[in-house]
RNA sequence: GGGGUCGUAGUUCAGUUGGUUAGAACGCCGGCCUGUCACGCCGGAGGUCGCGAGUUCGACUCUCGUCGGCCCCGCCA
């Protein structure tokens, strides 16, 4: 028997028992009489004595240790002496007397310290990932993650949700990221694809009458990588028949509630709010937006439109706009530092940036000339300048001035520290439009895809503007973070021909494409809706770390390239001849 | 495909205007030490300055290229 107990779980209960334990060599202080080890499990960490008129030879065997040996011990548990307690550990009031000591397994040096607070460069950790893993709290996240997805499965277990499997191995459909291939053997020349989602699979399985659909399933797509974004990550999706949206948003609040609270003892407010597409967009340049704080963008088009300064005015009248942000108390900005700002803009589509400083006077601006003394009180009032503040304004197209001063929003915002890391600000979008409009292939595409439902008012509308269309689909945002979406399906044939054809897909080229769908949808469909929530963003969320990396235990790099294992890698000639894949350099 | 940033000991980093022997801390190895817990003290080993080319009497330092990590744009539910 390798061990009666584990480390981090000793305590007084275990005092006069005699235990044994096996783990890593954590830390070993040798005092040349009296020797200390610290071993470490997953439970945590205990201190291991070694003295030697408990046994001369055990205490002179400890000597060899080093850090990260494999190692058995038998002892017995002890108090520690009053005045050695250690209270930063939570076993800080016991410890082992070694009687018997065996090396497991001996280690070589690690190339960094197993230690929580060790500062690693990420390319080091992901090549000794494991070493990486042995870390006690990069070990927390993944105990969370565990947790957070027995939560999630007891929920939807406990609403009448069945866990089902779809393929791994599907078909290439064209709408979407682009997809990963794996070439056929038994079908030369012809390919599979790993699934973006399992959305037809689970629209079928409604079509069959399973009724409530769940799945934590690997998804997969071939983009670049973010620090958010990996080429194969985890979602929670689910579906359900006969429902409506607000059906599935209570429901989902309703689990989101239950296990944020369960895993992390997290208390969301209730009920989460909603926002329509509109209403975030034009508030906050943005429809996933962060609602921890202010900085709204607010809408000086009319203002702007009657104004002497001719960059303002011409962009209104070719159908611009101009948006104003009040950046709290930031008029002590030097002319360098509102440079900068200026710089930001123009990287995200900016012709310019200008501004106004409002001091005990009024505005304060080369640009103050421009306008009536009315005009800059209007500014003033309508942006609630108030002394020290520094007033910014962004014209141009309406996209890029959202996009543009949705960006420095949230730069300014951690900036001036206006960010509550402990808080979560859950938020429903709804309300999306159904389509936009693809200047460049002159078509529309599909904003969520191209199976989601019109809302049932806006139907007239799909012949005659489609672009005022809105979409039965929602999204969850939490502090800025898009946790997931989803949408009501069409269950209608003619509806989805309709939407098929604004798409610009052919009846043909639907029916090759995602045909096997379509036909399902003739016999029987029932109306359904579901929804996909990013499950590693959401461990991220909980555990208060940027990237996605920090919570797959093996992750690839930027380059989609796992360190460890050095995949993806070159291949035997046999395996591709097999394969019936001939390699040519294309230049 | 593009922009930014980083790359020096096992690790994290410093390294002056281009100057002769490239440093610190931690870790590692050896010794001493019976109440430490980031133990302490003494001593020691450890470097292709990512790689390649160029400029120069001389390159860690400057230039160009290249490889890799990270952040972002494009791309992507």
């Amino acid at each position: 028997m390798f061990r009666t107990h584990l480390c981090g779980k000793i305590s007084e209960k275990n005092l006069d028992t005699e235990v044994t334990l096996s783990g890593w060599v954590h830390r070993r202080r040798d005092h040349g009489g009296l020797t200390f080890v610290d071993l470490r499990d997953r439970e945590g960490i205990i201190q291991i004595v070694f003295n030697p008129q408990l046994s001369e030879s055990v205490h002179q065997q400890a000597h060899a240790l080093r850090s990260e040996y494999v190692i058995q011990v038998t002892g017995k548990v002890a108090r520690r002496p009053k005045e050695t307690e250690n209270l930063n550990i939570p076993t800080g009031k016991v410890e082992v007397l070694a009687e018997a000591l065996t090396i497991l397994n001996r280690a070589k040096t690690p190339p960094f310290l197993i230690e929580d607070e060790e500062d690693i460069s990420d390319a080091l950790r992901l090549q000794y990932r494991y070493l990486d893993l042995r870390r006690p709290a990069v070990q927390q996240i993944f105990i969370r993650r565990h947790k957070l997805s027995q939560a999630i499965r007891q929920f939807l277990n406990d609403h009448q949700f069945l866990e089902l499997e779809t393929p791994s191995l599907t078909k290439s459909t064209p709408e979407g990221a682009r997809d990963f291939l794996v070439p056929s053997r038994l079908n030369p020349g012809n390919f599979y694809a790993l699934p973006q989602s399992p959305q037809l699979f689970k629209q079928i399985l409604m079509v069959s009458g399973f009724d409530r659909y769940y799945q934590i399933v690997r998804c997969f797509r071939d983009e670049d990588l973010r620090a958010d974004r990996q080429p194969e990550f985890t979602q929670i999706d689910l579906e359900m028949s006969f429902i409506e949206m607000d059906d599935i948003l209570s429901l989902m609040e309703e689990m989101i509630l239950r296990v944020f609270s369960e895993v992390c003892d997290r208390k969301l407010p209730s009920p989460f709010p909603r926002m329509t597409y509109a209403e975030a967009v034009s508030r906050f340049g943005t429809d996933k937006p962060d609602t921890r704080f202010g900085l709204e963008l607010v809408d000086l088009s009319e203002l702007a439109s009657r104004c002497d300064f001719k960059v303002f005015r011409s962009i209104v009248s070719k159908g611009g706009v101009v948006n104003g942000l009040n950046a709290k108390n930031l008029a002590r900005l030097s002319r360098k530092e509102i440079e900068n700002l200026t710089n930001e803009a123009i990287q995200r589509g900016a012709k310019g940036l200008a501004w106004m400083k409002v001091t005990e006077d009024g505005l304060e601006a080369p640009i103050t000339k421009f306008f009536s003394a009315a005009q800059l009180n209007e500014i003033k009032t309508t942006l609630e300048g108030e002394p020290g503040d520094l007033l910014l304004f962004v014209a141009d197209k309406t996209q890029v001035v959202h996009d543009v001063l949705g960006t420095l929003r949230l730069s300014l915002a951690k900036k001036l520290n206006l960010i509550d890391e402990k808080v979560f600000n859950p938020l429903w979008v709804t309300d999306f439009p159904l389509f936009e409009y693809d200047a460049a292939a002159k078509r529309y595409t599909a904003i969520h895809h191209p199976f989601t439902s019109p809302m049932d008012e806006d139907l007239p509308f799909l012949k005659s503007e489609p672009l005022k269309v809105r979409a039965k689909a929602y999204d969850l945002v939490v502090n800025g973070v898009e946790l997931g979406g989803g949408s009501i399906r069409i269950h209608q044939e003619e509806i989805q021909s309709q939407v098929f054809s604004l798409l610009g897909i052919a009846k043909e080229e639907a029916a090759e494409k995602f045909g096997f769908l379509l036909e399902a949808l003739q016999y029987g469909a029932p109306p359904h809706g579901g929804m996909a929530f990013g499950f590693d963003r959401m461990v991220a969320l909980l555990s208060g770390v940027e990237s996605i990396r920090e919570v797959i235990p093996f992750p690839k790099t930027q380059k989609g390239i796992c360190l460890m294992t050095s995949a993806p890698s070159d291949v035997d000639a046999r395996q591709l001849k097999e394969l019936h894949i001939k390699k040519e350099r294309i230049l």
